[in-house]
DNA sequence: GCCAACGTTGGC
DNA sequence: GCCAACGTTGGC
């Protein structure tokens, strides 16, 4: 089993929103960066852990815990030119981006702030405090993952 | 293959 | 709103 991080703007796409689904799922689309869709394709499997991080927004942080609950598959959302997320060089016959589906497992009782992540020795190895990150989805070791779910 | 220009991300 | 950092594009 493998844990990853995965960053949304709130204000698309937030913790609670999930919790709202039916179903508690939903797909994850819009990955347009061609490491983060690696990963996705080739280890996230049904069940891995996944950290729900709030980006660009007030209180930057990881907001809640989610899973892997459908592995790879077309994002659709490309395909469709009056989507923002269209990219003309991804089609159905030869699909260029992939999704996955995640499900809410819980909302944290506060966002752990990236400021507080930052500060954290433990954590110096993790790729979304390594200056210049721009990965959207990132792996997260299993120390990585018990420490920051620890400091809820 | 190089690299400048451009668009995007995302913290602040 | 600013801007640093990065990935992508495209001319050459």
């Amino acid at each position: 089993m493998n844990y990853w991080l995965m960053k949304s703007e709130p204000t698309e796409f937030s913790i609670d929103d999930l919790a709202l689904r039916p179903g508690l799922s939903e797909h994850w689309d819009g990955v347009r960066n061609y490491q983060a869709r690696n990963m996705m394709r080739d280890q996230m499997k049904v069940g891995d852990g996944v950290l729900f991080y709030h980006s660009n927004c007030e209180t930057p942080g990881v907001a809640g815990v989610a899973e892997i609950s459908r592995e790879a598959y077309p994002d659709f959302t490309a395909f469709d030119p009056a989507h923002p997320h269209f990219d003309p060089g991804s089609t159905p016959d030869n699909p260029r981006w992939l999704m996955v589906d995640v499900r809410f497992v819980r909302k944290l009782k506060r966002t752990i702030g990236l400021g507080e992540l930052k500060d954290r020795p433990e954590l110096d190895g993790l790729a979304l405090i390594r200056r210049g990150n721009r990965l959207s989805v990132m792996p997260v070791t299993p120390e990585q993952w018990d420490f920051i779910l620890a400091l809820e």
